[in-house]
RNA sequence: GCUCCGGUGGUGUAGCCCGGUCAAACAUAGGGGCCUCUCGAGCCCCUGCCCCGGGUUCAAAUCCCGGCCGGAGCACCA
């Protein structure tokens, strides 16, 4: 395996992530926590593709938990799980383990206990607004001093079932004065009646995510633990925990906001809200920024990838274009696709004083001897838009002949020469050779595309002189989705 | 309001910790040229940046102080 580090080292360096303080090589343990609310989207994409990276640099545990904690107001969905997994792979990342918080939630149960007999955490039957009001005041609140005992009697009815909802919580006493308010005794346990998706009715009791996240961390030997800017606080308040149970606290690092100017500000729950609504056809409609969205348009996890190790970890937030991505998979796409020609809103053209019918030999690709093969004959379609912008002036019909371009065309010659070089060179579809066509970008287009298309179902190519396409359908009329030009 | 974190060309990133080699590099975008029977790719050239004000120093993008601007946290969300 000595040359699987050779390789990596080129790879490192390929890409430059810098190298994570104090990491020893098969060591490092790191995880990436989604609640799964839906499926993946490029913004989750980040803390796979940052967390998964450097498991790789580092032949480190690479550990995908399930922070579904919360029933109510952030519902896992049941297939999300599955989605995550899929599209944790397809970009290319092996998990070494998969914990779902909800199924290990009497782990957490423990740890409360002990916290409450350490008489660092304490029930709380403080109305949010009360406690709200202590919090910003800095002022304990009366239940803060209860004996453990008395915590402890509480705590067990909490998981008897004796509280409603909202009438009781457990928290973790830091202090009180703490000059950031949003580390001030925080909530660790709540009750949430609301049957969970994938465990059902089986709790009731359940960990906030800083909870939760603090006491896996530990179980699962996090060394280091990389993810959003949003989530700095938590380190404040978990190591309030590691510090009572005497542990280490992982390393973190912190990266920015990401806005990609294109999509704005979706939120998953936003989305989810706008598929209800009927604005979107599902989570992998195309004009969605979801991990599977972006697949089925064709673009690659490689491309993906490259993106984010591209913005690395710097803590400023950044606004980002779509264009970096799509350059990205340009370089990779374009050398592979093949090319064909699509019409779109085709115009049917006759082309007057034709001496001969022609095969026409194209290349598959600019950078293979593949052909495929037109017939160039007497009605041919072209594009509305260059019939439009071109008509009454000499064209080239690209590989086949030059005319005077109208509908009824003048033919002019078959000799390259005679087209101004790289002007007014169209494509066109000859009128016995076609499969209607519809290609779904931001807009729809109605065409023609040639029949070999037919050969290429689920791959991309390119339309030439209108841009990469994903094969998705082959029935009586192609479907094809917009990758981008 | 309280707390934390950022601010390098249009957009990102590197450099900042450990001042000089940075009249600042790379990518992308934009402009121009070459090549190509694509509005794609490739090649070449160009445009363009250290938020502001003080201070420390022989020397500051880099250290200190103060502003300004942006973002995040202050949930019985993650």
């Amino acid at each position: 395996m000595s040359k699987y580090t050779v390789e990596r080292r080129v790879h490192e360096k390929d890409i430059g992530l810098p190298p994570l303080p104090n990491a020893e090589k098969g060591k490092v343990i790191m995880r990436f926590a989604p609640n799964p609310n839906g499926p993946p989207t490029l913004g989750s994409a980040r803390g796979i593709i940052i967390n998964g990276e450097y498991c790789k640099m580092y032949d480190g545990k690479y550990i995908i938990r399930f922070d579904d904690t919360d029933p109510k107001t952030k519902r896992p969905m049941l297939e999300a799980y599955d989605w995550y997994l899929e599209d944790i792979e397809w970009l290319g990342y092996e998990p070494d383990e998969i914990i779902y918080a909800s199924k290990r939630i009497p782990l957490y149960y423990d740890y409360a206990k002990k916290l409450i007999e350490l008489g660092k955490a304490y029930a709380c039957f403080c109305k949010k607004e009360e406690f709200k009001k202590f919090r910003d005041s800095g002022v304990p609140c009366p239940h803060r001093d209860s004996e453990v005992e008395v915590n402890l009697d509480v705590w067990e009815k909490m998981l008897e079932g004796l509280y409603r909802e909202g009438e009781v919580v457990l928290r973790i006493k830091t202090d009180m004065s703490h000059k950031d308010p949003a580390v001030r005794d925080w909530v660790a346990f709540r009750i949430i009646y609301t049957p969970h998706p994938l465990v059902g009715d089986a709790y009731f009791v359940y960990p906030t995510l800083d909870f939760e996240s603090a006491i896996e961390d530990k179980l699962c030997q996090t060394t280091h633990i990389l993810r959003g800017k949003d989530l700095r606080d938590s380190e404040l308040r978990q190591r309030y925990i590691y510090e009572y149970l005497g542990w280490k606290y992982p390393i973190t690092m912190h990266w920015g906001r990401v806005n990609v100017v294109e999509f704005g500000k979706l939120s998953t729950s936003l989305i989810k809200k706008e598929i209800e609504s009927g604005k979107y056809n599902g989570w992998d409609d195309p004009r969605l920024p979801t991990i599977r969205a972006l697949r089925r348009r064709g673009i690659t996890a490689e491309a993906i990838r490259k993106f984010y190790l591209s913005l690395g970890l710097s803590e400023s937030e950044v606004n980002v274009s779509l264009k970096n991505l799509f350059a990205e998979n340009r370089k990779i796409i374009d050398p592979k696709a093949n090319r064909y020609f699509f019409v779109a809103n085709p115009v049917e053209i006759e082309i007057e004083g034709l001496p001969e019918e022609r095969t026409v030999e194209i290349p598959l690709n600019p950078n293979s001897n593949e052909k495929r093969i037109l017939k160039g004959e007497r009605f041919v379609y072209v594009s509305l838009d260059d019939f439009e912008r071109l008509k009454g002036e000499n064209v080239r019909l690209k590989d086949f002949c030059n005319i005077i371009l109208d509908k009824k065309a003048k033919f002019v010659s078959y000799e390259l020469s005679m087209a101004k070089k790289g002007k007014n060179i169209i494509h066109w579809l000859p009128k016995s050779f076609t499969m209607k066509c519809r290609v779904i970008g931001e807009s729809v287009f109605e065409g023609l595309v040639e029949k070999g298309v037919e050969r290429e179902l689920g791959k991309v190519v390119q339309f030439e002189r209108f841009g990469f396409c994903r094969i998705e359908k082959i029935e009586e009329e192609v479907v094809a989705i917009y990758t981008h030009d």
